[in-house]
RNA sequence: GCGCCCGUAGCUCAGGCGGAUAGAGCAACUGCCUUCUAAGCAGUGGGUCACAGGUUCAAGUCCUGUCGGGCGCGCCA
């Protein structure tokens, strides 16, 4: 696949180099430079579609000016065939190129006919990539840490198979270890506590202390009774984890389809386990010599491996801890399923495990410092009414996804979420989000959305409905708010290709958000509906094309585009 | 103490590879609806890019140091 920016820019490299050829034929120059040049976007647009810096990069090489280069090759330089109708020389030295109406009728017309896949790109070749969000632990509520985790998982996940990966999102389930001992204790003593009064023990305080485990305990003992009372206390806490991680799951599961997140498969931490994965996985790194035996503990020589000190695999009471099982799951992710990559989205604090996860996966021959990426997502600070909001005023307890959904509308959270790169702080602005005006970034796009339609809407109904241009019909759309809003629209393929190259679908929003700018100012400045009927069926074709975008886009963030509002 | 991230307008943030006059939005002020959605557009004001050095034709961007903020350094996950 190429595309027509790649186009263009091949264009350029070409026609300055043969400048540069014939400037040497001709003696101003004394030889053929050889050093690279780029071509890049002005931020300027008064500078042109197109800049090239060869002036300034050949100035040692040629033992001349940068500005007399470039007048130079702006004399020889020859446009013919290409997309440009001129090229001029300014600053320092920089050449600048200005796109013909050919180009812009051209990007309009591909628009049109690759329609919701035009921005596709095969950037990624159809690599295998999985990505690993949330994974919140099952002993309680989501909080907001998963809210962005979440809106950004999904997302990026939508924008890497956009780009060309074949994607799987995943959540990993931790059922297994000292978070599930610690919930089984909580619960225990919660139930026994609405039976014993005085006599049952008090919540440890490194217990979970939350409402929540009151609440489970209590639906236990309303759906069955007391006779867990007689039981062992271990089968006692094995009943009651047992009744109460499927639901907390399940009501994971719920909220995350409420967030519209579906994923292709939850994997359980105890399937690590039950299988032998994990016995498996020990064996193999004993065998290549990168454990050892010291206080009773199985040790994994990190420090020989880019850590910074040695980790416990195995305690010496014989439970494997979770850094062992979590090798064991991103062995089985890039080795027994044969991911290319594997993506995990962390929250910040766990940054430390990054270094050593990679260098445990090194040791084990599959390549971690590049088959594993993991983005360390910083918290978010939610702000009500100018100030830090801690606390669900409904519940008392601290705001969790579920409360956050019954709050602002899935759109919103979903869009507000993706407007910072994931590796910055971010407040999120729970008033904002609720507010359906301009100043809410979701509302903006979908207004332009609507908009279009309703121009597309408004022209059928006058017997002027859309209908297809040619080339010479769509070079009638000059006036710089047309060409912005083009040339912004073939910008969407590269973009896409950087949000999945960087890892940040803040890209897609932020360029969503241009675009209705863009859109905004034409339609301000351009009337659609006007006397001339080629020019008219010209900007309601751009129209069409806008909206094609915009809802493409919208819906790969699973963003509603209404065509009304 | 050691390690990682961050510091850009009053506020929230853009500025992948060093490039031309550092950009948006919000907040403040001023205009624009007899015609396609005013949930919009146009305009005004607002900056020692934390600070100090260095690298070069060119530094918000790269290097070093200082200050300020966040986080990590468990037989927790």
């Amino acid at each position: 696949m190429s595309y027509l920016v790649d186009a263009a820019q091949a264009q350029l490299r070409a026609a300055v180099s043969t400048a540069a050829q014939k400037a040497v034929e001709a003696g101003v120059f004394p030889t053929l430079p050889q050093g690279e040049f780029r071509i890049e976007v002005p931020q300027n647009r008064g500078f042109g579609d197109f800049s090239a810096n060869a002036a300034m990069a050949w100035a040692k090489e040629l033992h001349q000016s940068p500005r007399s280069i470039a007048q130079t090759l702006a004399e020889k330089l020859d446009l013919c065939d290409t997309y440009f109708e001129k090229a001029d020389f300014a600053g320092a030295g920089f050449l600048n190129f200005y796109l013909g109406a050919e180009y812009y009728a051209a990007i309009l017309l591909d628009i049109r006919a690759k329609g919701e896949d035009y921005g596709r790109s095969d950037w990624g070749g159809g690599r295998k990539v999985n990505v690993e969000f949330v994974s919140a632990n099952p002993t309680g509520p989501m909080h907001m840490g998963n809210a962005r985790g979440g809106a950004l998982g999904d997302c990026l996940a939508a924008v890497l198979e956009r780009a060309g990966c074949k994607v799987s999102r995943e959540f990993y389930v931790n059922d297994a270890g000292n978070q599930i001992a610690k919930f089984a204790l909580s619960l225990d003593v919660r139930y026994r506590q609405l039976f014993e009064g005085d006599n049952a023990p008090a919540l440890p305080e490194d217990a979970y202390q939350g409402t929540d485990i009151t609440a489970l305990a209590k639906a236990y003992a309303d759906e069955h009774d007391s006779s867990l009372l007689a039981l062992s206390e271990e089968a006692r806490r094995q009943a009651l984890v047992a009744y109460a991680l499927p639901k907390n799951i399940s009501a994971m599961q719920n909220t995350l389809t409420k967030y519209r997140i579906i994923y292709d498969r939850w994997f359980f931490e105890s399937e690590l386990h039950n299988s032998g994965q994990v016995k498996d996985l020990l064996t193999q790194m004993d065998e290549l010599d990168l454990t050892y035996e010291r206080d009773g503990a199985v040790w994994y020589k990190a420090s020989e491996h880019g850590g910074e000190k040695d980790e416990v695999l195995v305690r010496a009471n014989g439970v494997p801890t979770y850094f062992a099982a979590d090798i064991a799951y991103h062995r089985d992710k890039l080795l027994t399923r044969a991911f290319d990559e594997a993506i995990d989205i962390w929250g910040a604090d766990h940054h430390g495990h990054v270094a050593r996860m990679q260098g445990a996966l090194d040791a084990l021959g599959l390549d971690g410092a590049k088959r594993l990426k993991v983005i360390l997502m910083q918290l978010v600070r939610l702000m009500s009414g100018g100030e830090v909001a801690r606390m669900s005023k409904r519940t008392g307890n601290a705001i969790t996804l579920t409360d956050l959904l019954e709050d602002i509308p899935v759109d919103a959270a979903r869009f507000m979420f993706n407007l910072r790169e994931p590796e910055t702080q971010m407040e999120f602005d729970l008033d904002l989000a609720v507010q359906q005006s301009s100043q809410n970034p979701v509302y903006y796009c979908q207004y332009a959305h609507a908009r279009a339609c309703s121009v597309l809407r408004k022209l059928a109904e006058t017997g002027k409905p859309l209908r297809q241009c040619n080339a010479d019909e769509l070079a009638l759309l000059t006036t710089p708010e047309e060409r912005e809003l083009i040339a912004h629209l073939a910008a969407l393929t590269g973009e896409t290709e950087a949000a999945a190259r960087l890892y940040d679908p803040a890209k897609i929003a932020r360029y969503c958000i241009e675009l209705s700018t863009l859109y905004h100012k034409f339609y301000a400045a351009c009337r659609v509906n006007c006397e001339d009927e080629k020019l008219s069926a010209a900007r309601l074709f751009l129209c069409d094309c806008v909206r094609s975008v915009l809802h493409s886009q919208l819906t790969l963030f699973k963003i509603t585009a209404p065509e009304e509002m």
